[in-house]
DNA sequence: ATCGCTGCAAAATATTTGCATCCCT
DNA sequence: AGGGATGCAAATATTTTGCAGCGAT
């Protein structure tokens, strides 16, 4: 982990964070990886995981830890929330009305300086329940 | 994935549930390995694995998703909310009391089905404040 | 000219899986 | 007895890292 004293605006940086702020589907390392070798072929994994990890460090990318063991990533730093489908694992943003009001107080959490929260919604996306729906269909006549 | 039609309450299975019961350390795969190699040996990983993942979809633990890169378990299975050391990843629960009220509704997250959600906050544990505040204090003797 | 960054490849981490055998129900 | 579960080991999957050379400031 280098303390950086002079941050460069490589192109692969550059790249990277481009190509993640254009897309909504909050992709893993792999997919963005991928996404950039369009525009830079040599690119190599181990840069796009490094800048994850810096851009991140840095504010301008937000890691989404809730996973399914891979990391997910969003080009929108901006405070707001996810809901993922426990299926296919797909990760879509929450429109910033549902949650209407959340009333903590963090000084309840002992021993912890809090400094930021998550709120993650778990559902079956429709694209998997109609999936599911229609294996069972099948299922039903076997 | 396999379908089970029975579900056997094997020697490993039962230790690793009370192993995981008795701590409030939300402990990764790993650490319930070692755990469970007091009582039983000769246990191997894989078994782990797979009796945590088991367990966690007949609804007996609870993975905890937000990891970095590891996944956490909790014996407790009842609804409640998490906090992390951004430093040191430990994970300790919530207060119930902490959340007084959360008022959202489901409604407006088009196109998934909600079935959960998790409540997670970040911040600094004190154990890693008071490592961090020493390490400065060293620095500025340099 | 520095020193942070990159590509490449190997290493480290974490989790899953095939298979013969075991043992719970 | 049947089939789910285990141990072992190999295979996967994911992420990190060492190093020599490159390039942004």
């Amino acid at each position: 982990m280098p303390s950086h004293n002079q941050f460069r605006m490589t192109h692969q940086r550059q790249v990277i964070l481009q190509e993640l702020r254009k897309t909504k589907t909050h992709p893993r390392a792999d997919e963005i990886y991928f996404m950039v070798r369009k525009i830079i072929p040599h690119i190599s994994i181990g840069t796009v995981y490094r800048n994850l990890e810096l851009l991140s460090k840095m504010g301008f990318i937000k890691k989404i830890e809730f996973n399914g063991n891979q990391m997910h990533f969003d080009g929108n730093p901006e405070k707001h929330y996810h809901v993922s489908c426990i299926i296919c694992s797909r990760i879509d943003d929450i429109p910033s009305n549902v949650v209407k009001n959340m009333d903590f107080s963090t000084e309840g959490i002992e021993g912890y300086n809090i400094l930021d929260h998550t709120l993650h919604f778990i559902g079956e996306c429709k694209h998997c329940s109609s999936k599911v729906k229609s294996k069972n269909d099948i299922l039903k006549n076997v």
